[in-house]
DNA sequence: ATTTTTTGTTTAATATATTTAACGTTTTAA
DNA sequence: TTAAAACGTTAAATATATTAAACAAAAAAT
């Protein structure tokens, strides 16, 4: 049922990024080093007072100390034809990257032929989203407001509030758009 | 120095959202019921095996529990003329939205003029990014490598990785960026 | 109106996290 | 080649997290 958190290789290998020695560490954070050994060997379960102490003085935040992902990939550019096609269709959706991580921020760029729609069940999850009219015009209902948007215009919301997109105009529309974390 | 978190508030707030009771929680979760009254009136330090035990029941993640924020403004679409003005001269950059939290993208378009660079050191921050070039032509650096990007060419790497951009074409560069978590 | 549950809080008992001080190894200096 | 310093680990002392059991107050049931 309840399977616990390996928070010791965690910390070594933000240590070892950072390039310190536990006791350099311990020193910095006010903590024995004993400590810092007892917890990257998992043999203690520390305390969160404990563990913010540590991780202050890094410093990193414990969200995104829990938010670490072992990075395996090193591919930085992605060149125009090797954009990955989620959808085609009505509309279009070129992403930047492939299997993204939570703290990765999942950019589009979205084409939305004249008419097309996200369908009419609005959509639901959890995440912020963004976004910027490159080309034509875009309808976007949040919550119970509806949004006309022109070339130029821009976005920034909530998608835990039910949401849709629609290309109103006869022309095609065309955006890049942001979600933190990844929504598909 | 070190300020302590207050995750009673934090506790409660998400057990509130969830509707139960703290003898329920405790319940799902196999801990006492006086440790989740202690720990919600912040009178103890809990480990962190105890608060993952009880957010495993919730379900959420402790990343995610950290992540929590209360949420204010109902803003969602950031005209043309209100994008944020950041920075202006040979590197100008329009942001959407302000204020931004950990767990939003912050979008920024950017435009570089003719040879305009971030500056001969190289820029490190704890996120990752991502971008679309829109027009001109970019020279990426990243760690060791040097990329040049063309209109629609795209990148996406991890900030923590020194970097730098330039514009080494005689025309202006724009392009669309996303940023998580915000860098400024 | 009076039980009967359910709520959140507190106290004493006990289990365990944390520290201090030592250990053996490896690296750096002389 | 030896001395000195820095490395990570471990044992016993002690400080504190966690539990079980009782508490009073409020809500639900009869």
């Amino acid at each position: 049922m309840h399977e616990d958190i390996d928070i010791g290789t965690r910390l070594k290998k933000l240590r070892h990024e950072r390039q310190i020695s536990q006791r350099q560490l311990a020193i910095k954070s006010k903590v024995s080093n004993a400590m810092i050994s007892l917890i990257e060997s998992n043999k203690t379960n520390p305390s969160l007072g404990m563990l913010k102490k540590i991780l202050d003085s890094v410093p990193i935040s414990i969200s995104d100390f829990f938010a670490m992902e072992i990075k395996l990939t090193n591919k930085v550019v992605y060149r125009k034809d090797e954009l990955t096609e989620i959808g085609s269709g009505p509309i279009s959706y070129l992403q930047i990257g492939q299997n993204l991580n939570n703290n990765q921020p999942q950019m589009l760029l979205e084409r939305y032929k004249p008419g097309a729609d996200t369908g009419k069940s609005m959509l639901t999850h959890e995440s912020e989203e963004s976004g910027l009219i490159l080309e034509g015009r875009l309808e976007l209902t949040v919550g119970d407001q509806i949004y006309y948007l022109s070339t130029g215009d821009a976005y920034l919301f909530n998608s835990s509030v039910p949401h849709r997109f629609k290309n109103p105009g006869a022309t095609d529309c065309v955006l890049v758009s942001a979600c933190t974390p990844p929504s598909f």
